[in-house]
DNA sequence: CAATATAATGACTATCAGTCACTTTGTGAA
DNA sequence: TTCACAAAGTGACTGATAGTCATTATATTG
């Protein structure tokens, strides 16, 4: 009988609406004032129950960034089914990561979170931390699959190593980015305020900088 | 009677004490793990007294940051002293920034938690978030000073707005460093693994993919 | 339907940030 | 030097909250 299927998937389920509802919480309350009471609350279950679904609140949020590198990637990936040079496709991961992180700070606060773990033992043994895992290295071949377009169509210089290239946009992206999070998040900053800079218009320029860096030169 | 100076500067002094023992606990236990009471055994101090000197623990961690955005100011700083093209200049400040983090990865973290903060009264009315502001400010102009060298001997391109470019050439190399110091924390990612990158190489990479976009071009 | 397994519960414990009534130390006037 | 007062220091206490576990409720199955 499927009895054990369903369950499985019964659980699976569950732990996606305990998700739904550390995010709602967050929404109220801010990603770290978030409570494990607040959440047992939201989803109107004990406190005891949500640890038979999480082994702890930071497989929580956890959770979050998962759910968060999934859905960065399939933004990638759908960057990936357009037709053109790849130079654009990069231009177009770019506007799509920003974009991201403008509609859904959350996740973006969560990879921070799961960036910041430094707890082995939990990150190699827990499943979604692999998944999360899993997802990163999904995101590093989308970039790596667009420069490798660009080189071959000869928008991209292909004297760099593409997949080192690939973290290295990732990277210096993620810090830009982190400058667009920390501007809508409430951290106030004098010095970008400053800087007449709609993060926008600066993130297009870097977008430029790095094209002209990767282009290929005759 | 200078006893009022004196006085000030014995606090000030104590706080940096302070401070000193945060890191020691931090050495020990790591960022997160460390508590009050910890500090409080270190320094000798009583808990109580360690709120006589800092607001809270959150005050503390920003001590730590304060320090570290100084330290890594005086490494810019002296750059700037040296007798070269403004590119290299911005080059060199890549590698300092690099080798800091490398060095003292506890400021780093610290960073990273200051930008966390998300409580603007606090922010706004702390004295050393005051220091912060000031010192990523000058972080910004020691930047901003070697883009216009670059702009002004011909090295840079200077159809770019310097103070804007000193912004994305700051955050996209935090998030190359950033990469740098989850590898040598303990963050293990099978990702970076894999790439056969040592940090320095790709950050050379980038200084350089950095240099061919601000360069001038015929 | 009874026996057993699985899921859910919430009172409880441990930890830790932060407080405050009390004690000790320092200062300056008599 | 001594006393009164102020400033600095203390640590037991409180409140918040992550995580546990003995107990209860529900589901499954022979």
């Amino acid at each position: 009988m499927g009895t054990e299927e369903r369950k499985r998937r019964e659980k699976e389920k569950r732990r996606e609406l305990i998700i739904d509802a550390a995010e709602e919480v967050i929404r109220k309350k801010g990603f770290e004032s978030m409570t494990m009471d607040d959440v047992a609350e939201e989803t109107e279950l004990s406190k005891g129950t949500l640890y038979l679904y999480f082994k702890n609140k930071s497989a929580i949020y956890l959770g979050l960034a998962e759910r968060g590198s999934r859905l960065l990637n399939r933004r990638f990936a759908k960057v990936l089914t357009i037709d053109k040079p790849g130079l654009q496709l990069i231009r177009q991961m770019g506007e799509e990561y920003l974009d991201f992180v403008r509609e859904q700070p959350i996740y973006f606060h969560a990879f921070i979170y799961y960036e910041s773990i430094q707890d082995l033992e939990f990150l190699q043994s827990d499943p979604i931390a692999k998944r999360c895992e899993e997802n990163a290295r999904e995101n590093h071949s989308y970039i790596t699959r667009a420069l490798q377009i660009g080189m071959q169509d000869g928008s991209i210089d292909d004297s760099y190593d593409a997949k080192q290239l690939a973290v290295m946009i990732w990277a210096s992206s993620r810090g830009l980015v982190q400058v667009a999070y920390l501007k809508n998040s409430g951290h106030h900053s004098a010095l970008l305020d400053d800087i007449e800079l709609d993060i926008e218009s600066m993130f297009k320029s870097f977008i430029h900088l790095l094209g002209e860096g990767m282009a290929k030169k005759e």
